[in-house]
DNA sequence: AATCTAATTGCAAATTATTAACATTTGGTA
DNA sequence: TACCAAATGTTAATAATTTGCAATTAGATT
């Protein structure tokens, strides 16, 4: 399910350039939340420099593309925003599993009726636990 | 409502000492997620160290005793992991509101169930959005 | 197709955030 | 009060990210 990057991008009044294709073809061939480093790795037949990822994604981050998603890691991790899920992320090895269920669109009105806020554009939702691999010692 | 933190570190095998109080009231003196830097501020005239800081944040993480906030910010945010909740958080000012609400522990459970995971030991919500002050252009 | 311009990228260096190694001190117990 | 593991200080290293500026380029316009 490869999405057409070059009419989003354009969507979003950003440049259609390889470099965001190439960056943009590593997130759907994968799916678990990347950061900087990762990517630069996965690229590194094509000599991008690690300061145009880094503004990449906070292009692709502020034009909504990208969501960024909280690891409890030193780094930032993101993935593809298109479609809305969360993660289950093992506290102890890492591994991360993503999961659907969301009743979090309800909430968010209740509390934002009572708040001093004029409007919420998205959430993060992640679960924190042990993995089954992990938990047998 | 401040909390009795000599026992609440005996109780988690940690050592009472001056410092760790002395952070552990910046927490309870603010309601907001605060970082290392802030903590270094808030206790300049202590002298305390930065190193011992970041040690000390990641000794109450570890306990329990401090939980770590996704601000999406450079740094790691943590609050008093003592009362459950979450946070607004405004994109523009990165004004903070806390909100109580929360309906994860069932659908935790629920998710566990179809997981690859054997449990799920805390979770991190938190809504982003705008402020009121923030909005009126 | 040639031109133009703002957006994008590269490069070097700076800054910010965090951790490591090791010496010294100290809280809490025997 | 003496002991020892835990906690802290000091210095330095590493990791993560940003900044400033020059060079390049996508895509619109002529």
């Amino acid at each position: 399910m490869s999405k057409d990057f070059p009419a989003i991008l354009k969507e979003k009044g950003l440049k259609n350039t390889p470099i965001r294709r190439a960056i943009l073809d590593v997130f759907s061939a994968g799916c678990k939340p990347v950061n900087a480093e990762h990517i630069f790795g996965e690229l590194k037949s094509k000599h991008i420099n690690l300061v145009t990822i880094y503004r990449t994604l906070a292009s692709l981050e502020e034009a909504g593309i990208l969501r960024r998603v909280d690891m409890h890691k030193g780094s930032a991790y993101y993935e593809l925003g298109l479609d809305h899920h969360h993660h289950l992320v093992c506290t102890d090895c890492g591994t991360v599993e993503d999961f659907k269920v969301c009743d979090i669109e309800k909430t968010a009105r209740d509390v934002l009726k009572h708040s001093g806020f004029r409007s919420v554009s998205t959430h993060s939702l992640e679960l924190f636990g042990v993995c089954k691999k992990c938990s047998r010692v």
